[in-house]
RNA sequence: GUGACCGUAGCUCAGUUCGGUUAGAGCACCUGGUUGUGGUCCAGGAAGUCGGGGGUUCAAAUCCCCUCGGUCACCCCA
């Protein structure tokens, strides 16, 4: 082999048991948001590019960061940056009824440097709800999203919850910031100065030291909300109360998607010490659906991260892998054909097994039994084959033996399994 | 896109400072000790273009340049 080819530049494999752990997250994930109604969608991975041009003009996600291409028919199409405008655009087209309670699990592309907690391709889970304007949905996201960092076991995990207003409330915002900043602008970091001319809420975002008293200083949006902005988001805010989820608000928090209005939330792993700490985050996008050719629907969900929240179950030291993927290996030193009809056998009788191949030594067979990880072994040699039975062995503690009949082999295992 | 650090068996790493036989170890893998029995132990084996290319030199894993890749951070976000 003269050359090896590599995952490209921020993807990577997901090998076993780090491709079970993946799965059984998302079946918890799907078991949360079942629970509550939610269905799930699964659109195209791709789409084309003015569904995400949606997302905003000004966002890194749209001006830097997309996959996009021309494709044979001469189409413009982006790989998706994310769900929410893939799940919109579904819901402008196919006008199921509201309320549409949708879920979602799947891979998203940015083309991005990578480092820990960001990749090139990486996975989300998240819902959306499509039709009503209620505040009491947004609590309902926002505590399923809680629920399931619950069922994983994840304790250190924070939500910041803030309100974006509405959008005559949001451009009034950022005419204060603007004004803000400009005052000072000796003192804002040269990066900020470039982020302020573009989209200046996002200066808030800044982690740079140079910035951070001007930052704190900055104003509140609360203190620009319209009386139904601030009436939706205490009603919010009561019902997070009133099912116990501890959140902060977070008055500078603002999300890189130019679509939220009012209610927008984050969700933080205090435990992960990279510096991408934020495992799921969402909001309210009113606009949205009218923008992608609906009627005007208003919408909100969210996000989560897969790889970074198995991340924080890694620092967590929660939601460990499984361990053994089979129950049965079935060792045939009389020429493999025994173990081809056995495991069979014991497959369409509903047990996991497995049998090793090349027709190895009776030792190397037992040595690759013992490392599947199967609790018991079934063993066929020339005594066996003539006799018409097979050795049952427990491959666990002692490792106790004994030979019957083939008709009794699989109660017999059922009961050693049990 | 910017910066820092790092690339030696499948994995984790010695060796690079100060160039010098055939590049080592542990784990994992294979075979045997045990021609019908795993785990522990013992013996042996296989496995490397020293990331790639170029340069300096009698001689390069080691020095220089370029490049590719990885990691982390900035930016941004999940």
């Amino acid at each position: 082999m003269d050359h090896i080819f590599r995952a490209p530049k921020g993807t990577r494999d997901i090998l076993w048991p780090d491709s079970a752990r993946w799965r059984s997250l998302v079946d918890v994930f799907a078991d949360v948001v079942s629970s509550a109604g939610y269905l799930e969608v699964i659109p195209p991975m791709f789409e084309h590019v003015e569904v995400f041009q949606r997302l905003g003009e000004a966002t890194d996600v749209v001006r830097k960061e997309m996959y996009s291409f021309e494709d044979r028919g001469g189409r413009q199409i982006a790989l998706r940056p994310e769900q929410t405008a893939s799940v919109v655009r579904a819901f402008a087209q196919h006008r199921p009824v509201v309320p549409w309670k949708a879920w979602y699990a799947g891979p998203n592309f940015r083309y991005e440097r990578a480092q820990k907690g960001r990749y090139r391709q990486f996975d989300q889970v998240g819902v959306e709800v499509l039709g009503p304007e209620d505040a009491h949905v947004d609590a309902e996201v926002i505590a399923l999203a809680w629920r399931f960092y619950e069922r994983l076991g994840l304790r250190r995990v924070t939500l910041a919850v803030n309100s974006l207003g509405s959008p005559g409330d949001r451009a009034r915002y950022v005419e204060a910031l603007r004004a803000h900043f400009s005052a000072d602008l000796d003192s804002l970091s040269e990066e900020s100065r470039t982020t302020l001319a573009v989209n200046p809420l996002r200066v808030l975002d800044s982690s740079r030291e140079a910035d951070a008293d001007l930052v704190a200083a900055a104003p509140s949006m609360l203190d620009h909300l319209s009386d139904d902005a601030e009436a939706h988001f205490g009603r919010v805010t009561d019902a997070l109360d009133a099912l116990g989820v501890p959140f902060t608000v977070s008055p500078h928090l603002v999300r890189g998607l130019d679509y939220y209005v009012r209610t927008t939330f984050e969700f933080v792993a205090e435990a992960l010490d990279a510096a991408q700490d934020a495992v799921g985050g969402g909001g309210r996008y009113d606009g949205l659906a009218e923008d992608l050719g609906a009627p005007a629907t208003p919408g909100v969900g969210f996000a989560l991260g897969v790889d970074r929240t198995l991340l924080a179950c890694d620092a967590e030291g929660v939601f460990d892998a499984p361990t053994s993927v089979i129950d049965v290996f079935v060792v045939d030193t009389t020429g493999g054909e025994r173990a081809v009809v056995l495991t069979d056998d014991l497959r369409r009788a509903g047990l996991r097994a497995d049998r090793a191949w090349d027709g190895r030594s009776m030792k190397a067979q037992m040595k690759a039994a013992d490392r599947s990880g199967a609790a018991m072994a079934v063993i066929v040699g020339e005594d066996e084959l003539a006799a018409g039975t097979v050795a049952v062995r427990d491959l666990r503690g002692d490792g106790g033996q004994e030979t019957v009949a083939l008709d009794s082999m699989i109660d017999i295992l059922r009961a050693r399994l049990r």
